[in-house]
RNA sequence: GGCCCGUUGGUCAAGGGGUUAAGACGCAUCCCUUUCACGGAUGAAUCACGAGUUCGAUUCUCGUACGGGCUACCA
């Protein structure tokens, strides 16, 4: 498992790195950003990338959220080496099938004095928080302050302990925090940090139901999973002095793995939230999420059109970059540049129209066929069907500069697939005339099959027109309007040229008619 | 309230004692294009504040302010 350093010739630790998410709904943005951080500096120390599924609190359970993550982490091309699903030396992965585990863990640090037994019930919590609450302290915490007045095995009798865990007592495990100790640690990111373990409150390790909190799997896993590198979001950091403690106590610090803490996602106002996103009309999880109970559907990039690669994109420069004007890399380009000592500490405001911009790079970047497929379902939402697959992607590359997201194609390229059914007269009729008539009346006698070909197509026309005494200029925006319907869309002539002579010419009789 | 983290244009950000303080998004103007875009050019816009250290602070230190996070038998 250990191997040397390639720069330092030391042994190190083989680099195995988890994103540890719990399955309670959709997958945040900042969420992907920390699979994403994962995944890079795992490829890029040939290590390994875990996913473990922190479902210990039974009471979120959410139907479909676990599959929904997969999805996800599919969908971004970011898969990990061991899973639930693809199993691994170091299962299970799904925190609720290693109950069993935690416990002894607990026990051991209630028998060294590190933690207790708590028999408080929640009523008499809530009455502690009421009762302790003053205007100095609006949130009383179960510390040292208050654990010698509640219902625990440091205030009770040891047989009176006894004699509860004898009948069964609900009880939890809570870990007895130090009085005014220094914990510190190094963040990869942050550089020192510390904390006085006086502050901290007494939390609760194991849960009366026997599952085992956030707080105590975390360091038991990633200890028996041999995590060697820690990153989560900056949320974690007041409570990382427990967590270290618990290392401490339990595997020795030597074991811990480095932590790195990474800046919070910013929405308009403060961390970045789904309402935020339904707020401003901006998709904020990486699918699209129904909430199995309130039918609730949560917009999701890959839906409002983004290609994966740009979402990935977008997502490691916002808080990282590596030094230069580079803006877009591509996934291998990150595996190799990534730095996680690069990651700013300071939180990021989420741009949207930012990330637009990087995925109209991407759709400009990548060959049309990669992401062909996924435009055919936005067509097929406006009835139209694709057969023709090489005029498809001809299509794909005329438009694709007008293409900011992938839905834009379907307005962008409908025309080539359906004759317009409206016009945009108003840019044509008020210099409308009789001239214009029969210009394009001569025009549809003279195209020849021949002559159908992009370049050749307008210099004909061009020529034709000068003959019958109008300027180019006059009959180029009635010609777009006859083929398209309005004034967008790519070079008139290249239009003509894919659509072919009979639809150009059935399009113009068509439009006669109608100014 | 307490604790922790942070602060370079509106946003993402480079830089880290001496610089005209990069670049990108967005915005504006112009060029290209007889459409819409792409592309190109130009412009407006930034070191939160106050002390200290120093010959010199955007850069180092300390305060203040502001922003954010946490403060559950949730993660």
């Amino acid at each position: 498992m250990n191997k040397a350093c390639y720069f330092c010739g030391m042994q190190t630790k083989k680099v195995r790195v988890r994103f540890a998410p719990s399955p309670t709904g959709g997958l945040h943005l900042g969420g992907v950003r920390t699979v994403l951080y994962n995944y890079l500096f795992a490829r890029q120390h040939q290590g390994d990338f875990i996913l473990r599924i922190e479902d210990t609190d039974q009471t979120r359970f959410v139907e479909g959220a676990e599959q929904y993550i997969y999805d996800c982490l599919n969908w971004v091309g970011l898969t990990p080496d061991e899973s639930p699903l693809k199993g691994g030396k170091f299962g299970p992965y799904r925190q609720s099938e290693r109950k069993p585990i935690y416990k002894q863990y607990a026990d051991q640090l209630v028998a060294n004095g590190q933690a207790y037994i708590a028999f408080d019930t929640p009523e008499e919590l809530e009455r502690m928080r009421v009762d302790f609450k003053t205007e100095q302290n609006p949130s009383p915490q179960y510390d040292r302050t208050v654990r010698n007045k509640m219902r625990n095995s440091l205030t009770l009798s040891p047989d009176e302990v006894k004699r509860l865990l004898e009948q069964g007592a609900r009880h939890v495990i809570r870990i007895k925090m130090p009085e005014n100790e220094t914990i510190r640690f190094t963040d990869m990111i942050r550089g020192e940090v510390e904390f006085n373990s006086s502050l901290v409150d007494d939390k609760v390790l194991l849960k009366a139901d026997g599952m085992p909190t956030y707080h105590l799997a975390v360091v038991v896993d990633d200890y028996l999973m041999e995590i060697s590198h820690a990153f989560r979001g900056e949320e974690w950091l007041p409570s990382s002095p427990v967590h270290v403690l618990l290392w401490e106590y339990l595997f020795g610090l030597d074991k811990m793995p480095q932590w790195a803490h990474l800046p919070l996602i910013l929405g308009p106002q403060g961390k970045l939230s789904k309402r935020d996103g339904a707020k401003y009309g901006f998709p904020v999880f990486a699918m699209n999420w129904t909430d199995p109970k309130t039918s609730e559907l949560t917009e999701g990039f890959r839906e409002r059109g983004f290609l994966p690669e740009a979402f990935i994109n977008m997502l490691a420069l916002l808080g990282w970059n590596d030094g230069t004007e580079q803006e877009l890399f591509s996934k291998e380009e990150l595996v190799e540049k990534f730095s996680i000592e690069r990651v700013h500490s300071g939180g990021a405001r989420f741009d949207f129209e930012k990330a637009k911009w990087f995925n109209h790079e991407w759709i400009k970047k990548l060959p049309v066929s990669s992401y062909a497929a996924a435009v055919k379902t936005y067509l097929l939402q406006k009835g139209i069907t694709i057969t023709d697959e090489t005029r498809f992607e001809k299509v794909l590359e005329l438009v694709k500069d007008r293409a900011t997201l992938l839905p834009d194609f379907a307005e962008q390229a409908v025309f080539f697939f359906r004759a317009p059914t409206a016009w945009d007269l108003d840019a044509v009729k008020p210099k409308w005339n009789e001239a214009k008539t029969q210009f394009f009346q001569s025009v549809i006698e003279k195209f020849k099959p021949a002559d159908w070909e992009t370049v050749i197509l307008e210099s004909n026309f061009k020529e034709w027109a000068s003959a019958a005494g109008l300027k180019p200029g006059e009959v180029l925006l009635p010609f777009r309007v006859m083929l398209v319907g309005g004034k967008f869309g790519p070079h008139v002539f290249d239009i003509a040229a894919l659509l072919g002579r009979e639809e150009t010419i059935k399009r113009i009789q068509r439009f006669l008619q109608e100014v």
